[in-house]
DNA sequence: GGATATTACCTATCGATGATAGGAAGTCAA
DNA sequence: TTGACTTCCTATCATCGATAGGTAATATCC
């Protein structure tokens, strides 16, 4: 099942995700495309191993960052580590925060991993002085906003994400300014 | 055509734009399907044409607004009238704004209505004392990050959108706060 | 050790999809 | 009246995800 995630993984990277096609992947993997259902109960169920696999990498890299003492920079570091990892491959990105699959719901189970990973980001944004949900909202659509707009206008640019660090401080100045008044 | 695309339009409505089958458009518009190809070259065509449709929609439905003279609140009603707009109709804006059908790009003559849109945005932007193109590329990634988060978090509801004012005097503040230090 | 499940693969085929081939009427201008 | 063009049709194609049903090999149980 490893191997078979992994190949959909690299045809993912020539067509997208949405262009991994059932025949093509079993030709990957050296069988033939009835033979997949004996691991998978359905495409569905194959995006929704990737999306765990994805999450997973993504917990895995975030865990192998040295987060800096002082909350603010830590949730600089975070974040620019969380860009970083969407940026490098688009089709996981797309599948892992892109509502693109139509009728693809990832599983309570494979949607765990992405939980734990908000709930670290809520955790450091909270240390960091953003307190309220409407605030973390407020930061968390803003990094993907940089991101989308990175991906879809300037793949392999930097000309939104470069700009994190200046708009985190933006944001976590804000509810200072919002008491000084 | 106008009456196919309006069709298209109405099955969006019901299975998202990328659930509209040429054969129950057909059905809809009282013909068969291979007499769609008389009307468009290919599923991308139709496509093509919505995409065009709904961006002459937002441009109209951006003229009948009256921008107050204050800068700041012309964007402000500029870009709440383009939330309200977007949030109204998530088959549309997914069309228009999101890269979700596989391998459909507009057509260069179809996205003129989008550029003539995002060229007044610009312009109000500017009037409202964001000069940078890295300010308006900022600005413009926090807008559509709101509408992204509360179309697929939040569908019908304002738990995001309704922090468009805050955030839009944060981000028109900011380049005066900048240069103060 | 032999009967019995289970696993892992196969071929053949299904219904739905977008797209094409080729033809039959109707309209309209020369 | 003829020839071009438009608009619609039926029939069919390749590809897609999915299912049916069969065949070996492997593992498990009495």
């Amino acid at each position: 099942m490893a191997s078979i995630v992994a190949a959909a993984w690299r045809l993912s990277g020539e067509h997208g995700v949405g262009g991994v096609s059932l025949r093509a992947l079993a030709r990957e993997v050296g069988i033939r495309q009835p033979s997949l259902y004996e691991y998978f109960d359905s495409k569905h169920a194959l995006y929704d191993s990737m999306f765990a696999d994805g999450n997973r990498q993504l917990l895995a890299r975030l865990e192998a960052v040295k987060l800096p003492r002082d909350p603010r920079a830590a949730v600089k570091s975070f974040m620019q580590a969380f860009i970083g990892f969407s940026v490098e491959d688009v089709p996981r990105y797309v599948l892992l925060f892109q509502r693109q699959i139509p009728g693809f719901e990832p599983s309570a189970e494979s949607y765990q991993p992405a939980q734990v990973f908000l709930n670290r980001a809520i955790e450091l944004l909270h240390a960091a002085g953003l307190e309220s949900q409407a605030d973390v909202d407020c930061f968390i659509a803003m990094v993907a906003g940089l991101v989308d707009a990175q991906i879809s206008n300037d793949p392999g640019g930097h000309r939104w994400i470069r700009h994190l660090n200046r708009l985190a401080d933006m944001y976590l100045d804000e509810p200072k300014r919002r008491k000084r008044r």
